[in-house]
DNA sequence: CGGAAACTATGAGAATCTTGGTTATTGAAG
DNA sequence: CTTCAATAACCAAGATTCTCATAGTTTCCG
């Protein structure tokens, strides 16, 4: 589990992310406010450890420009602040958990995994994006740089597909079977067709192209703008 | 906020019903875990409130029946037992948060609100359901008892527009704007004849029927077979 | 390099599906 | 018994998909 722990005082950040890894944990380390936001946004962590108390920015500034930015990673506060009020305070701000200093190693240890299995829950993929091409699958909507883009049922079958692979080579017999749900060769070109009617929607007055032909093999839908 | 406290001193639950009332929020009360169980289960909480020694049923009991069924609804565990290794055990158990006993409301209500906003957070309603009946959006799959159904995009869109609204009768007006996005009365019988096709789909054929016309004022999905 | 072969793109039309609408008849509720 | 709703049957317009013919590209080999 990718844990990231923002915390200043050296000796307690050297034991905590000892016993992480001991307890199987991936953990990584900040030593101050700014380094700690940047890496909590740069990375996909499971789980933050905040310190309250850090230099260059506040650990509860953290958190609220974490959640301000629309993160919503589990954040356990780390703090020596104990009083009831510090508690609220910090839960207030957008912490999911807090623990008082000096604490047991296992309660917290218990407590980020508590945190953890919410992460990893029911996240379902309701968005399928590529560059600037995003599909809503709940919507069911697709939109080009902000634009709306209209697309009859089969093509956003087609797209939905292509852009579950995205990044991978998608043969026609794939397409076949999983767009069309032919399990034989239908003789015909009815793929080319619909993807050369895909691509007039999707690529056609666009910066540059993200369906791309593999000759030989098939499609492949990715990003190759730089 | 839906919560359920599971608590048997009764002075300490009327305490707690009454300051959650005043927060704002819509708690119920068992004061034994058999209840509380039962209770658990039947409704559809936001967050329960769990103290761990109970009569008929201990509190950890109650969370690991829960869980085992599948059920995440977050729970706070209530504790006089306020030593690390009984924190320890109440979270591995399925807890969200433990709290010992004394404990101070502010914080109560704090660590209650964090764990409601998990649950609020980024749901997204993938599944509709109404008894047997499963509309899954993002397969865009119709099934009832288990059994595959077919449907045209626009029936498709006029059950999911009835499961939304599951329980309430839906007016023709409501459904005009909602799935024909008609703002005006067409003054034919288009709904009808859609609702015919629908129901005979979903209804035809099935041990009860799901979609029930409510005379002079529109048609409503609900489950009536008990 | 030249040109055939293989592969891909696309426009146009045909075929099919879906929808909205009509009507007549039957059924149910008040 | 009157009114509202349900259903079946049917048609036509429009949307959608598929087919086909042709044109364009790329690859490969002598």
């Amino acid at each position: 589990m990718r844990i990231l722990v923002i915390e200043d005082d050296r000796e307690a950040a050297d034991y905590l992310l000892k016993a992480l890894k001991e307890a199987g944990h991936s953990p990584d380390h900040a030593d101050n406010g700014e380094d700690g936001l940047e890496l909590a946004i740069s990375n996909n962590w499971d789980v933050l450890v905040v310190d309250r108390m850090l230099p260059k920015r506040d650990g509860l500034s953290v958190i609220e420009t974490l959640r301000a930015s629309g993160d919503e990673t589990p954040v356990l506060i780390l703090s020596a602040l104990s009083q009831v009020d510090d508690r609220v305070t910090g839960l207030r701000a957008g912490g999911d958990d807090y623990l008082s200093k000096p604490y047991a190693f296992s309660e917290l240890l218990a407590r980020v995994e508590v945190l953890s299995r919410r992460k990893a829950g029911p996240q379902v993929e309701t968005k399928l994006q590529v560059a600037d091409l995003v599909l809503d699958r709940l919507a069911h909507s697709v939109t080009r740089a902000g634009h709306e883009i209209v697309l009859q049922p089969r093509e956003f079958r087609l797209l939905e597909y292509l852009l579950k692979h995205a990044g991978q080579v998608v043969t026609r017999t794939m397409l076949l079977e999983n767009v069309w749900d032919y399990h034989f060769d239908p003789q015909t070109n009815v793929i080319d067709v619909h993807i050369s009617r895909l691509r007039s929607k999707i690529d056609k007055g666009f910066d540059y192209p993200l369906l791309h032909t593999v000759r030989g093999a098939g499609y492949s839908i990715r990003d190759s703008s730089n």
